[in-house]
DNA sequence: CTGTTAGCGCCTTCAG
DNA sequence: CTGAAGGCGCTAACAG
């Protein structure tokens, strides 16, 4: 074939759009230039902008995303990832976080591993005890600089509104309100806490619990969703924000700015999570020397909700 | 091979969680069991919601999405749906709204166009005119009950808060809050519509324009972010809601009821949207008979931030 | 009805 | 350097 020719052929591929078949192409070279991506939930803000961000890079460098949510239950989890590896992706990134439990874990692992085992890169960017290169994040850091906020404005009673216990996040939240407390010799008390879904509506009924059997004058929950359900709650009780009792969330999802009453927040660089999220899966992927622990720092955003402890 | 090496082999398979390739079987069958969604932001409510929709019927189906955010960029819109061609899913759905012009149509029609002569299918779930079997939603319709919610309240200087104009779905919605206007014989006037992103500080720049040429008695947005920026405006320019102004928002995302004032909104079945969408697409794609013009109905949602026109 | 074979579209190897 | 051939893992069509 003469090199005019072969100019005619592309230029008349070019025109008629042809796209070489990705999926043959993917069988041929055991590349498929796709990433799974296991959610809890892709409609929580959380996991929304997280998303975002590991689809900007991993656009840019032509990987598609699979997003599958698993809504917190383990078969479902395992289900997704085995979905994963039959659709061969290059890479898994685990931003559901993982679940307390040696169940867990072996369910994992026993997925998970038989992908790596094959040249398959897992990543994380969540709390997992899977073993995986992740970006870390200190959730109980971020926690403690929420306590330390509460405490120097004069709060001792805090309570802390829990999420699902069975997730390793909120394990570490937990510890992170623990620790503090203690560094600041405040007695912990486990009527103190009360556990919820992660949601505006499991911060609610969450809340509404907790202010039945106790009267904390500050309340910190473990996500802004669920300080938001607080909000609620406390709205219809009659119970002022910041001025009764002060109200705090965690990770700064976009609407904590704007919730009934600005939320003071942990702010969790959530898109840049997934960006790193996707470096570091991309850069496993071709070889090169991931990011040095690639890691994202949170920040204090304090806002309306929390004030001076009264009286 | 005897039944029983038969069961043998199976059963190791099972233990070993042998997963068949997806890959190749897509590749011999001509069938990938995938299905590729186009939304204009992945972290926007609005777009996280219908896909989680989608996930959960599609997913139930064996099938696995593809999502990709288009930014409400064309170019990258095509990108995103040559990228799905070329990955050989069996269905696009297109949750992002359609543009304006006849470039928008010739653009897309050229891929995929040929990308059903190929026998994909394509479904819609948005404003668009590219001319693919969709799930009904009657914004123009919704906009004008809103309109006349407003009316009712006394209202008669009713301002709007447009998204990007060169959206179809914005189109569909000015021109119902004109046709509203119209049948209640009040004016349009085009000083009282101000466009802008479809976004929280969209939102809040719009109504920083609008109210510094005009005083409305009552703000309808073209979607809940808007509203959401159009309080944050009104309330740093110390400007009441509902006492001093009612405002509106669309789309009634989980957010609308907890925001700092909560939103009297048009409630658009997201979630359902996207189950309804993702249905339409598996019946097409099994060559079932699509259930009959799937649609999707609205619903006046009357909150805190509308109120009788004071004066 | 079981067992074999060709081929899906591409890439990689090897020969020319 | 260009061109032909084999194979990726699976399924469909076929022969036995």
């Amino acid at each position: 074939m003469s090199e005019a020719t072969r100019k005619l052929v592309l230029e008349a591929a070019e025109e008629l759009g042809f796209e070489p078949n990705r999926l043959a192409r993917a069988l041929a070279t055991a590349r498929s230039q796709t990433i799974g991506v296991v959610v809890h939930d892709v409609s929580d803000p959380y996991f929304a902008e997280i998303v975002r961000g590991l689809e900007d890079v991993a656009g840019a460098s032509q990987y598609a995303l699979f997003v599958s949510s698993s809504d917190r239950e383990l078969d479902k989890e395992v289900a997704v990832l085995r979905a994963f590896v039959a659709s061969q992706v290059d890479a898994i990134v685990l931003v559901a976080s993982g679940m307390v439990g040696p169940e867990y874990l072996s369910a994992v692992s026993e997925v998970l591993g038989r992908f790596e085992s094959l040249g398959g890169v897992v990543v994380s960017t969540s709390e997992t005890s899977y073993p995986a290169p992740r970006v870390v994040f200190d959730n109980a850091g971020a926690t403690r600089t929420m306590v330390e906020h509460l405490v120097e404005l004069g709060h001792r009673q805090i309570a802390y509104l829990d999420g699902p216990e069975e997730l390793q996040v909120c394990e570490r939240r937990l510890a992170g309100f623990k620790a503090a407390l203690d560094t600041h010799g405040i007695p912990f008390d486990p009527k103190l806490v009360e556990p919820g879904g992660f949601s505006i509506e499991g911060g609610a009924r969450a809340c509404a619990r907790l202010i039945e059997k106790a009267r904390p004058t500050a309340i910190l929950a473990a996500n802004d969703l669920m300080a938001i359900g607080a909000l609620e709650t406390l709205g219809e009780r009659g119970i002022r924000v910041p001025e009764d009792v002060s109200v705090a969330g965690f990770d700064d999802i976009e609407f904590a700015a704007h919730a009934a009453v600005p939320l003071t927040t942990v702010r969790v660089p959530l898109a840049e999570l997934g960006r790193l999220g996707a470096r570091l899966a991309l850069d496993l992927l071709e070889g090169r020397p991931p990011a040095t622990l690639p890691s994202a720092e949170s920040e204090l955003v304090v806002r309306k909700s929390t004030a001076r402890v009264s009286a």
